[in-house]
DNA sequence: TAATTTCCCGAATCATCGGTCGATTTCCCC
DNA sequence: GGGGAAATCGACCGATGATTCGGGAAATTA
């Protein structure tokens, strides 16, 4: 505590760490009730402030959806790399990968699923939080993608996967995610969460199979 | 015009007819700006009405979202079996639907990505237009799912498709779309329409490969 | 303790918008 | 052409919620 205090004058707030907690009651929220249906009072309150308080550490309540959001995808991406760096077996790295990105959905707290759908509407829509930093989801897509692209690759330099896939690795890595991005968002809408890892295994098998030498 | 006059008394108009015009005027400001965004003023305005009048032909602005979202998509699976039913050839009539799968992202008027975004966002939301009706948007994707079962199946019986994935069709055909979905969505992200079509080409590729005799 | 600066707060402001309602217009029938 | 039901309308209401602001509390220094 108390760490970035360069000039001493009276009373000397930790800005960074007031501004992360603020950010982390408002990703609770956002993730039960949503963007929208969140106040600041609300977010004010969680984070156990005063709601003019707030605005002493965010200009705005976008700014804090976008540092939240961020914060938090981050950390995820952050989290399945580490998981999945020292891996040495490309198949099993890439299916603890998958499983990683199964159980994103799963998490109860913050829920992701309102999360996603507010990032989704705030990126399309002209005026949303993310709509003039679209490049964050980008990015954060990008690397994202990355990673499998490593796990690809990793697999073709130790003669597991097969070689004619590094021609095509980039489209491969982005329709791999885009069948797990709408798999996923497919269990989230049919609500039937009890088939979704089968139905992924099924998929995946297929998949493995046909990367695999 | 006028043709639902069973009572004859002062004045009567066709009920039906205005409120599909409402909801057509609705459908377009919704898809440009946003369901929040757009107010019952401004699709009056649009309609060629007045905002009370609107109320004469809806309760609530989530039962007009409901109504131009449910016409919308009825419609678009409507053309996609219409144009599909007839074609004997399995792959040929796959590759069309998926064609058409392709095509909807690519539309202008309605512009789709914010009706998919805030269907989603409706949906999720407690309190959302579709949150106590998620069952339209699900009979809606099983319907969708329907018709690629349907596609697969005959294949099968016109051995063109292997045998052994009628065992497994439901799972392959919601795989497929679910595929589509996040590939879509990725191109929404990413705004790199240009890859677009290749991408899903490149899958498809590989999928009818993988289901062929 | 007094001076000073930082920090905190929530009442007040301001704008927006969904929905209501009574007045007004339109149209059909006699 | 007038009676009356149907249809239209938009000013108004009430609620909501983001943001502002001015005063008070807290902490530090002298």
């Amino acid at each position: 505590m108390m760490s970035k205090g360069i000039r001493v004058s009276p009373k000397l707030v930790d800005k960074t760490e007031k501004i992360n907690e603020i950010a982390t009651a408002a990703l609770s929220l956002f993730s039960q009730k949503g963007y929208a249906a969140t106040s600041v009072e609300q977010i004010a309150e969680a984070a156990g402030i005063g709601k003019g308080t707030v605005y002493e550490y965010f200009p705005s309540k976008e700014e804090i959806f976008v540092h939240a959001i961020n914060d938090w995808m981050m950390d995820l991406i952050n989290r399945m790399v580490e998981k999945t760096r020292d891996i040495d077996d490309p198949v099993r790295r890439l299916k603890v990968f998958i499983g990683m990105v199964k159980d994103v959905l799963n998490v109860e707290e913050p829920d992701p699923k309102k999360l996603f759908a507010d990032i989704d509407q705030q990126t399309f829509m002209q005026g949303g939080a993310f709509y003039k930093r679209r490049h964050i989801i980008k990015d954060m897509r990008a690397t994202f993608c990355g990673l499998v692209v490593d796990i690809l690759l990793d697999g073709v330099s130790k003669k597991v996967f097969k070689p004619e896939i590094a021609r095509d690795v980039s489209k491969i890595a982005i329709n791999l995610l885009a069948y797990l991005d709408g798999i996923g968002m497919h269990y989230l809408i049919m609500e039937e969460y009890g088939e979704y890892k089968d139905q992924i295994d099924f998929y995946i098998q297929g998949f493995v199979q046909s990367i695999m030498i």
